[in-house]
RNA sequence: GGAGGGGUGGCCGAGUGGUUUAAGGCGCUGGUCUUGAAAACCAGUGAACGAAAGUUCCGUGAGUUCGAAUCUCACCUCCUCCGCCA
């Protein structure tokens, strides 16, 4: 959530902001309903002012036994209209808030312009794509013998699910297993494991809520909603606190399933694993004070290569355009791993700079060490890697021309020694 | 699911309609004292809006009243017991 008062002082800079991802919202509506009530509070504290002043005085009277029908009287009056300003004060602070919050993130100045996926700028490659001197397989072709069971998945659910078995089964929980380690013993993160469903105003701090409800799944029961990543409960943990200067920075890890309908994809990577209504995922999250968040982006971007480097997967980094950016976002990077199948890169993380936007919208601050008024920090969070995705690569790049897949040399000790599957 | 009891500042805890501008304690910060420390003593210690005066906040939301932490209703949440259950 933007600052009100940054648009009351610079609403260019703000409009100026919001075009460099592509949109143009008008803003002065906003801020004519922010005059009006600004005017209407000041005028409504006069009247309780007054209210308890003469309040005081009536339990005095009353007390030395004076009539005080006068003032009671009049205190009705002021009463009743205190009770109709706050109303309408009310009114116009939740539209001020449902308006805020549908506003996005103001890209930082090192984003690129840019509208969509094109404009994206590469920054780095890391590793070379395996040659094949056979017919490369999908990981759909692959999945059969390593256990990969789309057809009973479907059945048991629906589209966009798949089920692991054997072998399949094992490699994932390594893969999640191997993650949690090296960024709990490597990269000091804490290791959280959260609920798998949120509240509304979880899912409101992260930016999920209110704009983009189509795309969670929600359980009627109890208005909860499943998360679509681990993002949104870890980032809620601190939720309207006041952390202590010294506690800063935290860095939690966390993994989740997550859960997408994908509205608005269809059509896109219907099959495979690549896009699915559920998937795994080993999260990073980043609590930070604001002067270094943009150097723990680079950590943090860094720590989800390491994965990658070690299970020695060819990938390359992106700084994603303004346009291309996720609504809460500052600045993010997307990591894209190398799909022999498909010959290209496909996204496997994206690692973002939320600044203070989320941290406003859940209240989520720090008490400066030499005291003073407490500060909203900056989040940042990014994959660590999204499972199913990293399984697509181990599948395709360490296939064999037999069909058999050798299993990546730090995966080997989370499944006892094996070198290769089936 | 049934029955009962709670939710007050960083923590503990008093407060059942009007000097409560939320007592008191602990913790924390600063000071005095001390060779240094401890102890003792003194002072200061929540948040939002506002230039300020001030207004608001005692789980949340409605209501009663001239006036609500205090009374009423609903909800949320925690604890204890019973039942069911991984």
């Amino acid at each position: 959530m933007l600052d009100v008062r940054l648009l009351r002082e610079d609403i260019q800079k703000v409009t100026e902001g919001l075009k460099k991802r592509g949109q143009d919202i008008g803003l002065t509506g906003l801020l004519k309903l922010d005059e009006e009530m600004r005017r209407l509070l000041k005028e409504s504290e006069g009247f309780k002012y007054k209210r308890n002043m003469v309040s005081d005085k009536i339990g005095e009277l009353k007390k030395k036994g004076v009539d005080t029908d006068k003032e009671t009287f009049e205190m009705r009056e002021v009463s009743q209209r205190i009770k109709e300003l706050d109303a309408r004060i009310k009114e116009l602070s939740e539209d001020i808030n449902n308006r805020l919050l549908n506003i996005p993130n103001i890209p930082h100045s090192s984003v690129p312009v840019g509208r969509s996926a094109g404009d994206n700028v590469e920054i780095k490659k890391w590793g070379n794509p395996h040659k094949f001197n056979f017919p490369v397989k999908s990981h759909m072709e692959l999945g059969d013998a390593v256990g990969l069971d789309f057809q009973r998945a479907s059945k048991i659910t629906g589209a966009g699910f798949v089920l692991y078995k054997g072998m399949g089964a094992r490699l994932e929980r390594a893969l999640i297993n191997f993650m949690l380690d090296l960024h709990v013993k490597e990269h000091g993160y804490l290791e959280v494991s959260p609920p798998f469903m949120v509240n509304r105003e979880s899912a409101t701090t992260t930016g999920n809520l209110p704009k983009f409800e189509e795309d969670l799944f929600k359980v009627d029961d109890g208005n909860y909603y499943l998360i679509p990543t681990a993002e949104v409960p870890v980032t809620n943990m601190h939720r309207d606190e006041i952390i202590p200067e010294v506690m800063l920075p935290l860095y939690y890890v966390a993994y989740t399933p997550c859960f997408r309908k994908e509205a608005g994809s269809w059509g896109q990577d219907t099959k495979g694993l690549i896009r699915q209504h559920q998937f795994d995922k080993v999260e990073l999250v980043k609590f930070v004070k604001p002067e270094g968040s943009y150097e723990e982006l680079e950590k943090l971007l860094s720590h989800a290569e390491e994965v990658l480097k070690r299970l020695e997967l060819p990938y390359r980094v992106i700084t994603l355009c303004a346009g291309d950016m996720g609504f809460s976002s500052a600045k993010s990077y997307d990591i894209e791993v190398w799909i022999p199948s498909q010959g290209k890169y496909r996204e496997i993380s994206t690692c973002s700079n939320f600044e203070d936007f989320q941290a406003r919208r859940g209240s989520i601050r720090y008490k400066p060490k030499g005291g003073g008024k407490p500060v909203f920090l900056h989040t940042l969070n990014g994959s660590g890697l999204a499972i199913g995705r990293t399984m697509v690569a181990i599948l395709e790049n360490y296939q064999q021309e037999d069909g058999s897949v050798i299993i990546p040399e730090v995966l080997r000790p989370y499944m006892d020694g094996k070198e290769r599957i089936p």
